[in-house]
DNA sequence: ATGCGGACCTGTTAGC
DNA sequence: TGCTAACAGGTCCGCA
């Protein structure tokens, strides 16, 4: 579900309600999610003040005066503000509940996301030390993309889903990056020049940034901090877009699995 | 070092 | 209509 511009689309949502509210207690329902949440996330953030909410790829990082809780959504999970005290459901795994009277609340359905400790320095936590640039900041860039792929045979399209070399770029955007970029997905990474990884470079930033401002995208059950979609699967060139017209070419889209993802391209436009 | 496949878990949809 | 199989937006880990 939550690809980069979900989990920014979710950090937006959650920020006004997060920053500066004071934990009451945290609820933890289901602790064994991908990893069990562990007993020092309680310790630490009851009656804590929160500061603030940042990212890093599609960790969210839940800053408190304490230190930082990183929080993943998994493939299913979404967080939601809620009233505090509001009835749970089946899949309400935990909910940070504060004293204005709000709760953010973690429903997960798959049980692939996590809740951790990030301690004062949460950039150098394990989950997040090796992670590469982040694909909207400057260090991100052609040459980058180039440097790192010398001599690898790797498909590019399962290249890119590597969080080493791009932090947080999911199966949907490098889908669509790949078509922007007109390169096809199994492609060796190794063997495309410097100048098309620089249209690549910019291709991921623009399907990024305009997913971000239609606030992600919605292709089943992805819903923002207010239960609202996100409007970017209109947008959408090649994902889920199988046998349909490509819109530059007429051709049709294929889908095809690489590195046991569904990938989709034109294979007339790309090369 | 690289790259692959398995693992985690549940819900929805396609197909017979 | 009902059962079963395939598939799903992530990504870590162990193995060859």
């Amino acid at each position: 579900m939550p690809e980069l511009p979900e989990v920014e689309t979710t950090r937006r949502g959650i920020e006004p309600t997060v920053a500066g509210a004071r934990v009451e207690h945290v609820v933890v329902r289901e602790r064994r999610l991908r990893w069990a949440i562990p007993r020092e996330v309680e310790r630490k953030l009851t009656g804590a003040t929160m500061l603030g909410v940042r990212r890093r790829a599609k960790y969210l990082l839940l800053e408190s005066e304490r230190g930082t809780a990183i929080a993943h959504l998994g493939m299913s999970g979404s967080f939601t503000v809620v009233a505090a005290g509001s009835k749970p459901g089946a899949h309400d795994h935990y909910d940070l509940v504060f004293d204005s009277g709000k709760a953010l609340r973690f429903t997960d359905p798959r049980k692939f996301g996590s809740l951790l400790w990030g301690g004062r320095d949460p950039l150098r936590h394990k989950l997040l030390a090796e992670l590469g640039p982040e694909p909207l900041s400057a260090e991100f860039n052609g040459a980058w993309l180039k440097e790192r792929s010398l001599g690898r045979r790797i498909a590019v399209k399962s290249y890119l889903m590597m969080p080493a070399v791009v932090a947080g770029l999911g199966n949907i955007y490098a889908s669509e990056a790949l078509y922007r970029a007109r390169i096809h997905p199994r492609r060796a990474a190794g063997r495309i020049a410097l100048r098309r990884y620089e249209v690549l470079a910019e291709a991921i930033r623009g399907v990024l940034g305009d997913a971000i401002k239609a606030g992600g995208t919605t292709l089943r059950d992805f819903a923002d901090a207010r239960g609202r979609p996100g409007y970017f699967a209109q947008q959408l060139d090649v994902y889920d877009r199988e046998g349909l017209d490509c819109r530059s070419c007429n051709a049709e889209i294929r889908r095809r699995v690489i590195g046991q993802r569904s990938s989709y391209y034109c294979v007339n436009c790309q090369r």
